[in-house]
DNA sequence: GCGGTAGTTCGGAATATATGCACTATGGAA
DNA sequence: TTCCATAGTGCATATATTCCGAACTACCGC
């Protein structure tokens, strides 16, 4: 007797909170995937994230960050065959938090625009104020 | 010989992230504690918010929220005399994050519009679809 | 000094996250 | 149909975070 896979479980909208989809993107091969996934048009497979920007990341790991992200409903997934197609549910949460996601990835942007141009100077003397 | 307290830590305005912004402001007391200083012209002291909507919250714990928020760079702490005085950085993450900061609190502040009707009628019906 | 108030630190318990490994599930080839 | 490859999941465990009470520092007024 083999045990069963359990269900992909996806919020509706009215059970989507703002701390949930704050927690979700605080974690940066999250926010990577989902900007990704927010930016293309068509629908695209987990297994194309086991490079995150220059990183590799174990599959199972993989696994759980999907997870996460559906589960804070800012994607929606289906198994196809073997493997699974994931969208982002955007259209959906602009609705409920208008501007919200469009806000978070542009700080994403502005912020990895910040890091490139950083990297090309010398080694930058990073302060730290202490009060 | 006694121990001396460690100094206040405010991260300068590019060292502050994303992620770290996010994270700070996915926890239901952070954010709501942000938001009322961020909202408020003039600084506020820890000890206001030992009561958070309707929820007693433990001094050492409430330490812990206000320097997590410090150290993700959205308040600015000071210590005056016995107390501290804790004002949000809004106007300069909005320089480097624009309509960021705007975006989460106006995504919290309908969210809890909404709770607030939800708990005027009937126990909702809450649906969660599984695919 | 003493005592009160505001916050911090410490340490252990509870909770969450990461990941290797064994597993399910599906499709295709032999 | 059986076997293999591919895509992803579940589970156990190691590690990291968070929560919170108790004891502490720091400051002020008396």
């Amino acid at each position: 007797m083999m045990k069963t896979m359990r269900p992909l479980v996806h919020p509706s909208i009215g059970d989507i909170t703002v701390e949930g989809i704050l927690h979700a993107l605080s974690d940066p091969v999250r926010v990577a995937i989902y900007a990704e996934l927010a930016a293309s048009a068509c629908a695209t497979i987990c297994s194309n994230f086991l490079q995150v920007s220059d990183r590799s990341i174990p599959k199972s790991t993989l696994s759980q960050h999907f997870r996460a992200l559906r589960e804070a409903g800012l994607i929606l997934s289906e198994r196809h065959g073997v493997e699974m197609r994931n969208v982002s549910r955007c259209k959906e949460i602009e609705r409920r938090f208008p501007g919200l996601i469009a806000a978070i990835l542009n700080a994403h942007s502005v912020q990895a625009t910040g890091r490139a141009r950083a990297a090309k100077r010398k080694p930058a003397t990073r302060q730290t104020k202490t009060v």
